[in-house]
RNA sequence: GGCCCGUUCGUCUAGUGGUUAGGACAUCUGGUUUUCAUCCAGGCAACAGGAGUUCGAUUCUCCUACGGGCUACCA
């Protein structure tokens, strides 16, 4: 495989979400893979929905995530800048040339105008679709608007009846008549480029051979290969993925189960699980391990990337926070829950508590409850727990009290010489000592609870009990 | 409306002109745990529908349905 040039150019105007997560992964593994260069570009363009505090974000989340480029904002490049707000010069010389070509014309219908148009064309059964008023407009005719004050849009002149055929990598062969599509708008009337515009240019400018992008771009590359052709610009090689919506098959959004790269954060998900599921959406992994994104890349392949869209599965993403959780060595995972832990009493051994609970949790969140239940708070506070214990009555308590404090060191004595003493067995043993010890009705092996929990607040927990 | 993309267990997916249609996650059952969780083992479960091509189609073709995209002075 070539080194492939690829990119991620996201715009601005919110939060990296799972979606945009992984088409930057799929960018970011095929640059790896092919020993190439991923290069990140931020497309704000749109002045009134672009905020820097939301490019800012984008390369932040990019890192958290270990979506590293290589070229870009923060580190630089061979190009002055890797904002398109910052490239107007260069688009003016597109503009120039395609203009003293007649490549592109002004346009002064409004944008008033145009809706009524469209919707004409619509109750008529036309497809809707600029009319080409302007397309032949006489050099009189266009400077009585501009004397007039009018501000034009510049539209891409889109050759007549072509067939424009391209390769999608793992699609296939893509084909497009130009009279299924009109002359696009290129510039707006503020002179700011338009995506289309600007997206294919930098593209070619910036030697992306490999342009990896969403199942919703595939109608808009024959218009941008028109456009880079009229320029006599490198075209570069396409993939599109298919889609990855929301459980309910609608675009991914807030409402069906998409997560920013922020609140993953805030949940605590380690990148590496989120890249793990990532990889496997759409893509497949014959195998079920866990791998950091070197080993992702190697495994990685075009040919394995799926034509079907795909529904975002939480449980999936869990699997594979656990099995991080699983994988990683217990000062990893003490660091992980670090400000989790900031409860916990100070003779309890922090290496020891996170052990005994690695199994048992897939979120902070989780470690949470466990150190508030096991050492913080009253045994009534949860009402499974408190029912139980008045259930069981303080008699099992005293006698489970007593024989704890004489047997200490063995567990499986002690819960035989309990059960002995009170006639329970089975789970009307273990469920009140787990509950009156715990605050909880399941967890860790009850002996090593114990351990961890020492002595003098073992008892003082059946003493609690005891007075429920 | 036009153009385009897609449709295999609940989910992510493998796969082939003839297969017991495979795996993973979830779920269910059993085992371990004198309890629950964890862990281990096993089970259930799918080719959207209709035509056609063919000795034979889940696989190839067409149509329909459904989902999605583009058709923006958003990207």
């Amino acid at each position: 495989m070539s080194p492939y040039r690829s990119r991620f150019c996201p715009s601005p105007t919110g939060l990296l979400h799972l979606g945009n997560l992984r088409t930057a992964l799929l960018n970011v593994l095929l640059a790896i893979k092919s020993g190439g260069t991923f290069i990140l570009r931020i497309e704000d363009t749109d002045v009134d929905r672009s905020k820097t505090e939301f490019s800012e974000a984008v390369c932040d989340d990019l890192q958290w995530m270990g979506l590293h480029w290589q070229e870009g904002p923060r580190i630089g490049g061979p190009e002055d800048s890797y904002y398109q707000s910052e490239r107007n010069s260069i688009y003016q010389d597109f503009y120039d040339k395609l203009l003293e070509e007649n490549q592109i014309y002004p346009c002064f219908t409004s944008e008033e105008e145009l809706k009524i148009i469209r919707r004409n064309q619509m109750a008529a059964g036309e497809p809707p679709r600029y009319n080409g008023i302007w397309a032949n407009a006489s050099k009189e005719e266009i400077e009585e608007e501009l004397e007039k004050g009018n501000k034009p849009v510049y539209r891409f002149r889109l050759p007549k009846d072509k067939t424009i055929i391209f390769k999608d990598l793992v699609k296939g062969e893509q084909s497009f008549h130009t009279s299924d599509l009109d002359d696009f708008i290129v510039r707006k009337k503020d002179l700011s480029p338009t995506f289309m515009f600007a997206n294919a240019i930098d593209d070619s400018l910036m030697g992306v051979n490999v342009v990896l992008r969403g199942d919703d771009h595939l109608s808009n590359t024959p218009r941008q290969i028109a456009l880079l052709k009229a320029l006599n610009l490198e075209i570069p090689e396409f993939i599109h993925v298919a889609l990855f919506t929301g459980d309910d098959g609608a675009p991914l959004s807030k409402r069906n189960g998409s997560l920013s790269v922020k609140e993953l954060k805030e949940i605590g998900y380690f990148p590496q699980a989120v890249i793990n599921y990532l990889s496997r959406v759409g893509h497949t992994i014959s195998d079920n391990e866990l791998r950091n994104i070197h080993e992702l890349s190697s495994v990685f392949n075009i040919g394995n990337i799926s034509t079907s869209p795909s529904k975002i599965d939480h449980t999936q993403l869990n699997f594979w926070q656990k099995s991080v959780i699983e994988s990683i060595s217990i000062e990893e995972l003490s660091s992980w829950l670090e400000s989790s832990l900031e409860d916990l009493p100070k003779d309890v051994n922090k290496d020891s508590f996170v052990g005994l609970i690695r199994d048992n949790i897939t979120f902070p969140a989780d470690a949470v409850r466990y150190l508030k239940n096991l050492f913080i708070n009253p045994l009534d506070s949860e009402k499974e727990v408190e029912d139980l214990i008045k259930q069981t009555g303080s008699h099992f308590f005293k006698i489970a009290e007593k024989i704890i404090e004489d047997n200490w060191g063995d567990w499986s004595k002690t819960m035989k010489l309990i059960g002995e003493e009170t006639g329970a067995k089975g789970k009307n043993l273990f469920m009140p000592i787990r509950a009156s010890i715990t605050g909880q009705l399941s967890g860790p092996e009850l002996d090593q609870v114990i351990e961890v929990m020492g002595l003098e607040r073992v008892l003082r927990r059946l003493q609690e009990a005891s007075s429920l």
